[in-house]
DNA sequence: TTGTTGCTGTAAAGTATTCTTCAGAACGGT
DNA sequence: ACCGTTCTGAAGAATACTTTACAGCAACAA
């Protein structure tokens, strides 16, 4: 453990104080850190000292000036303030820190958890309702990329309801889908980075026919979001120089998961049917 | 519980606010509020973007100006901080602990870290050399649903070297394929439960013409393991009648980041004309 | 293409903050 | 009571920060 905060200079020094530096000191170890955040004039007069005490008690302690003190101060509550499960010393076992499985997942769960934190629950149960509400039919479509995720999405929901429709990926197919769209449906929509084009008319054309989308897009949000009625903003950098999809898949796993469970009689009739035929097609082995 | 924190009015406005201060808004969030509490200058500069588009983006918000946005952050902490049980662990605001979306990635973070703790790196490395040998020819494959992460492992792939195929998924055009591996190809095999027959016999033949097999499967481990020289155990139990594939889709996009590096000249070239045909195809859009 | 709108950064003006100097106050020792 | 030392704050200089005005630019529609 890193002792040596500025709390604990502050207790170490105490005995070479002043009596106001004392008082002031009090002051700043009282609700520590945030008092010190603010500015210098502030915390004088939080103390009831002036500023140039400040200043002075600062530097015995051994910062350049007021600014350089605050710095540390917020640098020890970043440290603080982080998530314990980043600062994970070390997961896997005999490889370096740097070896690329753990910045790669210290990033990727650094996303799931920032990604967590953004995402509105309502948003979700939103998209729950609309997704099982077996009257509107569903349809799926993904990009160039995310097209897998799409599929991934729809080999699932096939199972949990009826009146799913993977939407082909060849864009010239699109309008014959579209026919199909009528008022109330859903239509789900991966558009991550880069943004196509075509996706975009799709959505638009979608809209204009009074379905409602759902979008799995980026953080930094495909323009379909102007079309969307539920909007998932996924994190997806990672130290690659290509984007991640784990919160997107992430995303889409837990709705599925609620989806299944939401009419769970009638999911696991379908499941058991499905086993059924899988047996008698010997597709599968125990 | 009044929840009308900087963090949630970002959260709220985040469709009127335009691209850079979207990616403002990012950094905000990201360590939030440390971030906050430096000077207006800092943050733009973390940010890329300038300082009048922070002060813009804090008036947008409600704040008389950059001043007032900090006393707010540094008020907020201050509750934060003094509550005697800080409720920061809790990742999904407005929502209960069961809310699936809290569970189902309690468990999926379980997962990754579980697998991690269980993967060897050697495994990993010895894949990456696998892969990056641009004398083997590459086949990719995947189940029911893993068929899916085969693509997104496929279609990443691709752009880093040549010589990748991707096997049509359905089993009747094998043998075709198997026509192509010859002693030293590798052959990607995605397989979790359950396992699919076709596929144990399809990596037994590949095995026979003295193809590497590459798995990824599940902590249960598919029979093809006995052919396979990298196998990938990952861990899929969530609450949820399906599995979850985060990990698998983890360790695949870790690869993939490895193996982009591993070459970047290479890949990097080949990136740029992709870039370029995408450009005459005005596929997408910027 | 052209005009319009909205986004963004540069630069400069305006404002707040921090630091330094210096003089006066307090205290202890003689 | 006197002196020397140490402590403290007022004031202004120096610095850093924040805001505003404006112009360039890109995207989009006509």
């Amino acid at each position: 453990m890193l002792r040596n905060t500025v709390a604990d200079k502050l207790r170490k020094e105490i005995d070479n104080l002043t009596p106001l530096e004392k008082q002031l000191s009090d002051v700043i170890l009282q609700n520590y850190p945030v008092s010190g955040l603010g500015s210098i004039t502030a915390l004088a007069e939080a103390a009831n000292v002036s500023t140039p005490t400040v200043a002075r008690l600062v530097q015995k302690l051994g910062f350049s000036g007021f600014p350089d003190f605050q710095r540390t101060l917020r640098e020890e509550l970043d440290e603080t303030i982080s998530s314990p499960l980043t600062k994970r010393d070390k997961w896997v076992h005999n490889a370096p820190d740097e070896h690329i499985l753990n910045s790669f997942t210290k990033a990727a769960i650094d996303n799931i958890r920032q990604f967590l934190s953004d995402v509105d629950p309502k948003e979700f149960d939103r998209a729950c309702k609309l997704l099982s509400d077996e009257n509107r039919r569903v349809f799926v479509v993904g990009g160039r990329i995310t097209r897998t995720l799409a599929d991934y999405f729809f080999l699932h929901l096939q199972v949990t309801r009826t009146n799913v429709t993977q939407i082909a990926s060849n864009s010239s197919a699109w309008p014959h889908y579209l026919l199909e769209v009528s008022k109330g449906d859903v239509i789900v929509v991966y558009d991550v980075r880069r943004y196509e084009n075509s996706m975009l008319r799709l959505a638009q054309m979608a809209s204009e026919r009074k379905a409602k989308v759902i979008l799995f897009t980026d953080q930094w949000t495909s323009p379909i979001a102007k079309y969307a009625s539920v909007i998932f903003r996924n994190r997806i950098s990672v130290p690659s120089s290509w984007d991640s999809n784990i919160t997107t898949m992430l995303i889409t796993e837990a709705l599925l998961a609620k989806l299944q469970e939401h009419d769970w009689k009638n999911t696991k009739k379908r499941m058991e049917d499905l086993e059924v035929m899988f047996d008698r097609t010997k597709f599968f082995r125990k």
